[in-house]
DNA sequence: CTCTAATCCTACCGCGTAGGTCGGAGAACC
DNA sequence: GGTTCTCCGACCTACGCGGTAGGATTAGAG
């Protein structure tokens, strides 16, 4: 498999909060125990993930009695290519791929048994080509449209997920 | 990381065949561990990621003395889409997504925890197109573009890779 | 006809890590 | 001051990846 847990809660724990946002600029903050229990995840876990997303600045908390988190900024702005890589701390299709700097986005990306043989890997090109496939579907898609997608109805949802992946392919 | 070694050393393993075969029908049988010494890749290991292979009807063998492997088709007509779901196996971005046939290149993806709540995972949107992303640039690679690649001169191959990665992106 | 080189097959093992828990310390609101 | 939150770090466990061991089987070479 591709991703951990940990994109999927995050993920889930964005769409949660991204329900509750409003226009409004600075909106009552969610708290963890009531995400945890909408979406049937552990409580101490989620702490540990949402974490990650407060350092990637995506989301701010509040302390205290009636705190909680809110997203910093509006769902449609919010793409997956970042939220993921603020999960999972990069998006690297082999453990061989690490990229030059933290963003594995735009960065070069390097494959560090480069000097084993005169012919380099030949794989190479080919985890190159997927990388930009996962990074090019995650920057496709937004957290509003999550949030939408997780409103509608059941019996359509199925159809409208076929659709889109065809019209990412 | 999306793949594991098995990938990996299997997509080289066929490279170095495909780096073999002539245009003839049955040409002379590769031995394993000739490929293993060229690749410097533990040959007990090889044994069983090339078992997939012949499974999956990607290559062929001939037992005894001076045996070996070969490719069944011409290195332009093998796809990485078929390769990789031999070798791992199905490439699903998530452990809840389960194909239901064999094959998850066309099949229909199926989210397994799909009932858990009445608004299904909005998650299942995301990881739908994150997997049409990786089968289609795997489906978009050919062996023979590897082998060709892998026969180029270092220097060069880096911009290379990454002006095919932008062309696929 | 045996020796040898190769494919085949199955069981085994260590280790890293994903996934999760526990307990507690600060912070705000009543 | 008690309650409800966020925060933080240590800790634990099951599992699968990556690799090894040892053998059985097959077929060409001499």
């Amino acid at each position: 498999m591709i991703f951990t847990t940990k994109a999927e809660y995050g993920v889930r724990l964005l769409v949660e909060l991204g329900r509750q946002h409003d226009g409004a600029g600075a909106p009552t903050p969610v708290s963890l125990k009531a995400i945890a229990e909408a979406e049937a995840l552990p409580l101490a876990y989620l702490e540990r993930i949402v974490a990650l997303l407060k350092k990637a600045g995506l989301v701010e908390s509040t302390r205290g009695a009636h705190g909680g988190y809110r997203l910093t900024r509006q769902p449609a702005e919010i793409h997956m290519d970042e939220v993921v890589l603020a999960l999972e701390g990069g998006v690297a299709p082999m453990t061989c791929f690490v990229a030059e700097d933290g963003s594995s986005s735009h960065g070069r990306v390097v494959c560090n048994h480069e000097a084993d043989a005169g012919h380099g890997c030949a794989t190479k090109l080919l985890w190159t080509r997927v990388q930009g496939g996962v990074v090019k579907a995650l920057a496709q898609t937004t957290l509003a449209e999550l949030v939408a997608f997780s409103n509608r109805p059941p019996q359509t949802q199925t159809a409208t997920a076929v659709r889109n992946a065809a019209a990412v392919a």
